[in-house]
RNA sequence: AGGGGUGUCGCCAAGCGGUAAGGCAAUAGACUUUGACUCUAUCACUCAAAGGUUCAAAUCCUUUCACCCCUGCCA
């Protein structure tokens, strides 16, 4: 699988443009990582792998009013448990740097400060239809330029008193390029600064020189910067002698459907408490998606599988669950798990009655595992199992119906009791003889299989299962996780996991989970082929 | 006529002038003591539309249409 930015790697290596290639992902630490961003650490990671280069997690930290240490630590350990490796740096180790070439820029006559208020910059800026204007103080001298810029690093300035700007072109098609913002005054402490600096400077700056810095060869982010590349070149063919020229490149952004990857909106969710946090296994963050059983590999296979492109879309949701379910499936424990257990109550054994069944895993028609269960005379089952109305092509247990009990006997169902809201609570059947799993001579054939869990070693558990967190318009889905009660054999505790909890679905314990109070969330579904 | 992008199967996505890859989904069937897994088959005479160039066009040219991005001292 190959895309147009690989493409462009082969041809730079093979025109001997790049030697080595160095790629970066580059978060703002104001964060969780998503599985939006999954994609494009996959892709510069995965790049750099393949074509022997380097791929650095770089912090973009020039906004010290939207960032914090704790997002930086969690970036860390979500790129380290996706599987990246390499060097970390932060844009702020960078601010000297940065000053030098903004006071070379002023010296070219490239940069001017501005003091004219937000709403004058804004004004003259402007818009789609209109020319800008210059400011007034487009055109300072050289030394004054000097001085002020020199004032507003002193802190001699308010928040928004002054701003540097480039020295471009005000009647540029392209807004970028109407002498934008360079650097602006913020009187706020940065996470790992401190109060050293009173300006910081904006993305448009700051990015291509963080990635000339990193001698980054191929430097790619998503598509609404497309409009800023011209800037980005301008930036590094004015600012200063870069030992190498960083290129930029732009991909379409994930979008999944019924999954919201805004950054505000998720935090709002976290900040509302309406989820446990950002790691809630309802959360699309990587701390939520691994809490829900999904693996760093599935995730790869997804991303590898979606490609890389230039044009806007929406990945089916199936994809994902594709992936997971392709790998669970290899690797998940088989376990028999009633949900919403009701009773099943053997009518032709005694309460003294127990016997070994073997419960074997079937997967491609190879047996891949064996274990030793019991069963007795009252089991449970899947309250979904059983039904008094059976729809048509009912392939489990009705009355008169005959069922296998997975690795046991095939059961008659003799009856069924309610209770006053006519709920089901209990269901009767008789073992029909000789009809033991392998053993079977009975001639009795079952019109279907169901799972079970013997009552004597059952413990109670509680399942999670997962909807969307956000409906379409946004607003939060108050079905967005179902807890149902259920009944596991307690063998199946001494296993961590992954699970496959049979005939419904993948699982694993979930964070929270504890011995007096075992919690399983549902990474995906079992697929069904129920029509 | 602001500028920059994108339009190939329900959803992703290859394709780079030589006659439409692949995955997901779906459908039909086989197998099955998981309605899972696995297997087999089907699934774009057509590439946003219309013209044109060519022996040959999804690929080149022209025009049109649709959608996305841009008027933060956010990234």
């Amino acid at each position: 699988m190959s895309n147009f930015i690989e493409e462009i790697i082969i041809n730079d290596l093979k025109t001997g443009k790049y030697k080595n290639i160095v790629l970066r992902f580059p978060p703002e630490p104001n964060g969780y990582l998503h599985i939006g961003h999954a994609k494009a650490i996959l892709l510069n990671y995965s790049l750099a792998k393949k074509y022997n280069g380097i791929c650095n997690l770089r912090f973009d930290d020039t906004n010290p009013s939207t960032e914090d240490n704790e997002y930086v630590k969690a970036i860390v350990e979500d790129m380290k448990w996706l599987g990246w490796n390499g060097d970390i740096f932060f844009a702020s180790d960078y601010f000297d740097i940065m000053l030098q070439a903004a006071i070379r820029l002023i010296k070219k006559g490239k940069a001017y400060v501005d003091t004219t208020s937000y709403e004058g910059i804004k004004l003259m800026r402007g818009d789609l239809n209109t020319k800008g204007t210059d400011s007034a103080c487009r055109n300072f001298s050289v030394e004054k330029n000097l001085s002020l810029f020199q004032d507003m690093q002193l802190g001699k300035f308010e928040n928004g008193e002054a701003v540097l700007r480039a020295k471009i072109d005000m009647s540029s098609p392209n807004m970028n390029m109407r002498d934008p913002v360079l650097y602006r005054v913020l009187n706020i402490a940065h996470h790992r600064k401190g109060d050293k600096y009173k300006v910081y400077p904006l993305y448009d700056f700051a990015h291509p020189i963080e990635d000339a810095i990193e001698n980054v060869t191929h430097s790619c982010c998503s598509l609404e910067f497309e409009n800023h590349r011209p800037l980005y070149d301008w930036v590094l063919a004015e600012s200063g002698e870069w030992g190498s020229i960083p290129q930029q490149y732009e991909f379409a952004r994930l979008n999944i459907s019924g999954i919201n990857l805004s950054k505000r909106e998720l935090k709002k969710l976290v900040v509302d408490k309406l989820v446990s946090g950002w790691d809630d296994p309802r959360m699309p963050t990587l701390k939520g998606f691994r809490r829900r059983g999904y693996t760093a590999s599935s995730l790869w296979d997804f991303c590898d599988k979606i490609g890389v492109a230039k044009s806007n879309s929406i990945v089916d949701i199936k994809m994902l669950e594709s992936c997971i379910r392709d790998e669970l499936n290899l690797t998940a424990k088989r376990v028999m798990v009633a949900i919403d257990p009701v009773e099943l109550f053997i009518v032709n054994r005694s309460d003294k009655w127990k016997e070994t069944v073997n419960f074997e895993t079937v997967i491609n028609s190879q047996v891949v595992a064996s274990e030793k269960i019991e069963i007795s005379n009252k089991i449970f089952i899947d309250r979904a199992d059983f039904s008094i109305d059976p729809p048509p092509k009912y392939k489990r247990m009705q009355k008169n119906g005959n069922i296998r009990l997975k690795s046991a006997y095939i059961v008659h169902c003799e009856d069924y009791k309610l209770d006053k809201d006519g709920r089901v609570i209990q269901v009767l059947c008789s073992i029909i003889e000789n009809s033991k799993s392998g053993e079977d001579i009975s001639g009795v054939k079952a019109s279907g299989v169901i799972h079970w869990v013997n009552s004597q070693s059952a413990v109670d558990i509680i399942v999670q299962q997962f909807n969307n967190l956000l409906d379409e318009q946004g607003v939060f889905n108050k079905k967005s996780v179902i807890r149902i009660n259920a009944k596991m054999d307690k063998y199946a505790l001494t296993h961590s996991g992954p699970f496959q909890f049979l005939r419904n679905g993948f699982y694993c314990k979930d964070a929270c989970s504890s011995p007096k109070n075992l919690i399983f969330n549902q990474t995906v579904g079992l697929k069904d082929g129920y029509k």
